[in-house]
DNA sequence: CGAGCCCACTTAAGCGCTTAAGTTGGCATG
DNA sequence: CATGCCAACTTAAGCGCTTAAGTGGGCTCG
C-alpha cells in the first residue's frame, strides 16, 4: 500500500469512486448509503469499486453534513489509581461495547477528577458535538447532571437506579430487592442480628440499599444497624471492629458493600479469631476475583455487569432512534452463596 | 438555556460570532487560533463574544478542514467477561487519560473479539480518518500489527518491548531486569531451587521474562524450571501441585506471572500444608488489590502503570508532533516485599 | 512627497460528505 | 402522437471550519 516515494497513498474518497465509476458523487453517495436513486446495476458497480479502493466514508465529512458522530461518551469521575479497584467500570465498558459495536458507534472515555470538571466536559462535548448522546454512571442524590443534559439538550442514558435519574433513559438494578432477599435468607438461616457496613451515604445506591436493609429487618423484626464508610479498607475495619465489639447486639451477619469492603470485614473477624461463617456470616456486594480468592470465598450479591452495560447500550439506541425515555430494569442482585454464609451457630 | 418553545437553541458557530462582532469569520477563526492576523483589540473582542456565547469549535468542521482528529484509539482484544480480571487495562488507561488530557485528545475505547476484527478495526479507523493515532498493547511475538500500521500508514504508539514492537515508537518496562532481581533476591534468601509459573508463550513479556529467569537462575547456579500455563486459574493451580509434587527438585520459591496465579499458587500450596513463606516463597507479577487482600499478601514485582499509561501518552504526542520514532523505558518492576517471601527454612 | 511595505483585515476556495432540487430520456397512457 | 410521469441520474448548495490569496489604508523611508 505504500507508493513508490515510500509516503502514504491518499485515501480515497467518493469523487474517486465516482470518478472511476463515471457516476456523480451523489449517485455514489445514494449507492453507499443504500438509498434510492441509483439502479441494481449501477449500484453494484460502485459498491464493487468501493471495496476495490477499500473506501470508507471520512467520519469528519459524515458529522458535519449529518450531524451525527456515532460516538458516546462517557466519563468517569475517580481518582484514576482507584479505578482499578473497580472492576464493575471495566465490566460496564465491556458490556457497553459489546452493544455499540452492533450499533457500529464508539465510545469516547474520559476520566475527569472533580464534577466541575466532568460538567464542564459535557457542555464541551455538547457545544463541540463530539458525541451524540452520553452515559451517566455514579448517581448521587440530586445528582446535578440530570438538570445540566436536560438543559444542554445532550441526549443521555443514567445507570443508576430510576428514582434519581430524573426522568432520564435508565438501566437500573434492582438493589432494594436485592437486599431484601439478602436479609430474608440471613433470617432463613437463623441469624436475628444483622449488621449493614455501607458505602459513602451520598451515593444513590447506597441510600437505596440502606432504606430496603432497614425496612426488611424492620419487617422480620431483625436487631440492625448500618454504619457508614466509603468503600475503602481502613473504615470497613474499624466498622467491622465496632460490630464485633458490640457484644450485647451480638451481630451474625453482616452485609458490605462491596467486594474490597467485604474481604476486609473477613481478614478482620478471622483477626479476632472469630470463625466464618460458623460465628458470623459475610455477604459482599458484587462478584469479582476477590471475593472468589479469599479463604473461604465470599458470598456475593451480584448480577451480570457486562450484561447491564449491553443494556445501556442498547437503551441508548433506543434513544437515539427516537424511542420515548423509560426505566429498564437490567436485573436483580441475586445471592451467589459460597463460603461466608452459613447457619448461625447453635448457642 | 431552552428556548422558549422548549427547544435546544441552535449552537453558535463561528459565523454567529463573526456577525455579532461585525468581522469575517476568518478574523474569528484567526481569533480563536490564536494566529496573527487580527489586531489585539478585535482578538480580545472576539474572544469576549465566543465566551459570552459559549461557543465551541464544531469537532467534525476542524477535523475535516485540518484533517486531525484529536482522538486516539484503543483497541483491547480481550474477553469481555475476563477483561475486569486485569486491572492492568483499566491502570492503564488511567494513565493514558492522564497524560491525553492534558494534550486536550480522546480516547476511542473498543474491545475486538479476535485479532481479525482488531486488524480491521484498525484500517477502518485509519481509512475513515476517525483517529490520529493508536495505541498498542498486548503485544506477541512476531506480532502482526507492527507491520499493519506501519504499511496503513497510522501513526501508533506501542505498550510493550522494543525487541517486538519493530521499531515502533515504544513504552517499555524492563521485565527482564525486573524478574532477574527477583530471582538475586531469592538467591540472596537462601534459595537454591526456583520456579517460574508463566503465562501463554506466545505473549512477548512472558518470553522475555523467561529468558532473562533461566539466564540469572543459570548464572547464580540455581535449580530451575518454567511451566506455560494461560494466565488462568486452573492451570496455575495444576501447575503449583506439579512443582510441589517434584520432592527431588525441591522448589523453595515460585515467581508467577501474574497477580491471580500468585494467589492460586499461594492457595494451593496451603491447601497442600505448605506453609508460606517458611516452606515456600511466592512472588507475583502487577500490584493489584488481590495480592494485598491475602492472607500474608503476596509480594509482588510491579511498577507503575498509571505512569507507564501517562508515560505513553506522552509518547504519543511527541510522535504526532514529529518527534522520530523511539523506545522509552517506563519503569523496571521491582519487587514489593510483603508476606510471601522469606529466607529458606533451614533444613 | 511618492514608492513600497506591512498590518489588519476580507474573499474565496476547499476539506468530503449528504441531500434537496433540477434534468434527462424512455415508457405508458389517453 | 403529444402528454405526463417516473426512474435514474446530475447539479448545486450546504454542513462549519481553516487558510491561501487578495485588498486597502496608514506608515516608513529615501
Amino acid at each position: 500500500m505504500l507508493e513508490p516515494d515510500g509516503s502514504t497513498p491518499r485515501r480515497a474518497t467518493i469523487s474517486d469512486i465516482a470518478q472511476r465509476a463515471g457516476v456523480s458523487t451523489s449517485a455514489v453517495s445514494y449507492a453507499l448509503n443504500d438509498k434510492p436513486g441509483v439502479s441494481p446495476r449501477t449500484r453494484e458497480h460502485i459498491l464493487a469499486i468501493a471495496s476495490e479502493l477499500e473506501f470508507a466514508p471520512a467520519a469528519a465529512a459524515r458529522m458535519l453534513s449529518q450531524g451525527r458522530t456515532d460516538t458516546v461518551g462517557l466519563i468517569l469521575r475517580r481518582d484514576p489509581r482507584f479505578l482499578a479497584n473497580e472492576s464493575f467500570f471495566m465490566e460496564l465498558i465491556a458490556g457497553l461495547e459489546i452493544g455499540l459495536a452492533e450499533q457500529r458507534r464508539g465510545l469516547l472515555l474520559q476520566l475527569a477528577p472533580d464534577r466541575a470538571a466532568e460538567s464542564s466536559m459535557y457542555r464541551q462535548w455538547k457545544a463541540a458535538q463530539r458525541v451524540d448522546a452520553v452515559l451517566l454512571v455514579d448517581f448521587e442524590r440530586d445528582d446535578p447532571r440530570v438538570e445540566l443534559v436536560r438543559r444542554i439538550g445532550l441526549p443521555a442514558v443514567a445507570i443508576g437506579d430510576p428514582s434519581l435519574t430524573g426522568g432520564l433513559t435508565t438501566a437500573w438494578t434492582d438493589d432494594a430487592t436485592g437486599i431484601r432477599n439478602a436479609v430474608r435468607h440471613l433470617h432463613g438461616l437463623g441469624h436475628r442480628s444483622v449488621a449493614r457496613v455501607a458505602g459513602g451515604p451520598h451515593f444513590a445506591h447506597v441510600h437505596i440499599r440502606d432504606e430496603a436493609f432497614a425496612a426488611e429487618c424492620a419487617r422480620l423484626e431483625l436487631r440492625h444497624r448500618i454504619v457508614h464508610g466509603d468503600f475503602g479498607v481502613t473504615l470497613a475495619e474499624r466498622h467491622t471492629h465496632e460490630l464485633l465489639d458490640d457484644a450485647e447486639s451480638g451481630y451474625t451477619a453482616i452485609v458490605y458493600d462491596s467486594g474490597l469492603t467485604a474481604v476486609t470485614g473477613l481478614k478482620t473477624a478471622r483477626a479476632r479469631g472469630v470463625h466464618v461463617p460458623l460465628d458470623l456470616s459475610i455477604i459482599g456486594w458484587d462478584d469479582s476475583l476477590l471475593t472468589t480468592v479469599t479463604d473461604p470465598p465470599i458470598s456475593v450479591m451480584s448480577y451480570d455487569v457486562v450484561e447491564y452495560g449491553d443494556a445501556a447500550a442498547r437503551l441508548l439506541h433506543g434513544l437515539l432512534g427516537g424511542t420515548l425515555p423509560a426505566a429498564h430494569l437490567a436485573g436483580t442482585p441475586t445471592l451467589h452463596e459460597r463460603g461466608t454464609t452459613g447457619p448461625v451457630r447453635s448457642a
